[in-house]
DNA sequence: ATGTGC
């Protein structure tokens, strides 16, 4: 048996080396040349029937792949119009995110879709997107903060238990912010997710643990922030009483480890398309039943598991600061595809850029700006919405437009006036930026019920390229 | 959002 035998039966690329050594297997348990071309016929004319396991399965792994990437690379063309899909606050949201929706509607792999209040322009997908695909997964889709999510730490203590001064320190000492950034290397925590098997399972994934040992337990910049503030719940639920308690709130990603994910998959997933519309090529998507699809989908998991690592961390640092053990935590990530049914039984995977899971009975964080309200919401499961809600206020003005329209004063002016004190934060992320939180929640009470409303007090943020 | 390639 050689590889002239092999590229005879039409073999090519990986296949041809996968091939012989399923061959040298079976002619090492005696088998003849002449049954093993006949195998080797069978598992190329019906590779789906050999890749459950057996000597033949890589060789049909691969076959297989092979299909589903053709496959994906003719299924060029856009639908010649949007399938229809529903807006929450449409009157919240800009002309640019809605093109932007139209678009990820038009191709061939959407089924359903939704914009919620807090849509904004974003890459690909809009922030505020929620579109359901089916087989695929699209990596701007995502976005590339992979994993990016909220948590609350709800502690066994008065609000107003900590001095302002008390918190500034805990929260310098306890949470590092910035690109690049990590905690000295005799500060640095652990956590079981540095130790999933998956990180052995891709030369990507290999690559990136280091970085990501790294920067664990650390927050990043932009939107991201840890505050302390006061949780107001006016009826018994999350398992505590009705009252006012000091909580913890914490935005944070998946760090340079996540975003080298994104952009990785994302050349690929272009890839892979082209021939794919210009309109849509930030929407290139990776089919689920190839090798690209299924390392993404692994290495999506891991960033989003990575990202709840680093809250935990956070709130365990700050709790064990306090000598304090959390009485309720809530979290939820806002960035990362799920598989999920429709009600018409279709297994679909619903990405969710900038939007909270909203299953019936499901809780969730739907903070404002750093300087607004924050609520814990239970979510109503609404089909429609593919249960869904919005991550935030969502930006009423880009970065650019709002270092244009403010300055630090007006920042300043906001701060004081609700008591807020800021560690960091950068005019980009001033609160007259954002929507106003309230208006938000207001056009999605078919979403989510509000449970509970926290009010910052002391929050940190990276500087910004115009600090406050 | 990241932290480096365009």
């Amino acid at each position: 048996m050689n590889g002239k035998h092999i590229t005879k039966l039409g073999f090519g690329g990986r296949a041809i080396a996968l091939a012989l050594a399923a061959a040298k297997v079976r002619e090492r348990v005696g088998i003849s040349t002449q049954e093993i071309l006949g195998e080797l016929a069978s598992v190329r004319d019906h590779p789906e029937a050999y890749v459950t396991g057996g000597v033949y399965a890589d060789l049909a792994a691969e076959l297989t792949s092979r299909e589903a990437r053709a496959r994906a690379a003719r299924q060029a063309t856009l639908r010649p119009t949007p399938l229809p899909y529903r807006v929450w606050g449409e009157d919240l949201i800009e002309p640019g995110a809605r093109t932007q929706m139209d678009v990820a509607m038009q191709l061939p792999v959407s089924r359903a879709g939704a914009l919620m209040p807090d849509a904004h322009v974003g890459y690909g997908l809009p922030i505020g997107g929620v579109l359901a695909t089916e087989g695929a997964v699209i990596p701007y889709g995502v976005g590339v903060d992979i994993g990016c999510s909220m948590m609350l730490s709800v502690l066994p203590l008065r609000p107003d238990a900590l001095g302002t001064d008390e918190t500034r320190k805990l929260l310098m000492k306890h949470t590092r912010f910035g690109a690049g950034v990590s905690f000295e290397k005799s500060f640095r925590g652990d956590h079981e997710v540095l130790h999933d098997p998956a990180w052995r399972e891709q030369a990507l994934l290999r690559h990136l643990r280091d970085k990501a040992a790294e920067q664990i337990g650390t927050s990043g910049s932009g939107n991201h922030f840890v505050e302390f503030g006061t949780l107001h719940l006016p009826a018994p639920d999350l398992g505590l009483e009705a009252g006012d308690y000091l909580a913890v709130l914490s935005h944070s990603g998946s760090r340079g480890f996540g975003a080298q994910v994104a952009n990785h998959y994302t050349k690929v997933a272009q890839t892979l398309h082209p021939q794919l519309d210009p309109a849509a090529r930030k929407l290139a998507w990776l089919p689920l039943d190839t090798e690209e699809g299924e390392g993404y989908w692994q290495a999506m998991n891991l960033a989003g598991r990575y990202a709840l690592a680093n809250h935990d961390l956070i709130h365990a640092r700050i709790a064990r600061a306090l000598g304090a053990e959390p009485l309720a935590q809530v979290s939820n990530s806002h960035n990362l595809a799920w598989k999920q049914v429709l009600p018409d039984g279709e297994e679909v995977i619903v990405h969710r850029k900038g939007a909270t899971p909203a299953e019936a009975g499901r809780l969730g964080l739907i903070p404002g700006s750093m300087a607004d309200p924050g609520f814990v919401v239970r979510g109503r499961g609404n089909a429609e919405a593919l249960d869904s809600a919005s991550h935030g206020a969502g930006r009423q003005m880009g970065r650019k437009a709002a270092e244009r329209a403010l300055n630090k004063r007006d920042v300043q002016a906001y701060l004081k006036e609700r008591g807020i004190t800021l560690i960091g934060g950068g005019v980009d992320e001033a609160p007259q930026a954002y929507k106003r939180i309230e208006e938000v929640i207001a056009r999605q009470r078919d979403l989510v019920d509000v449970v509970a409303e926290f009010r910052p007090r002391v929050v940190r943020m990276d500087t910004g390229h115009e600090d406050v």
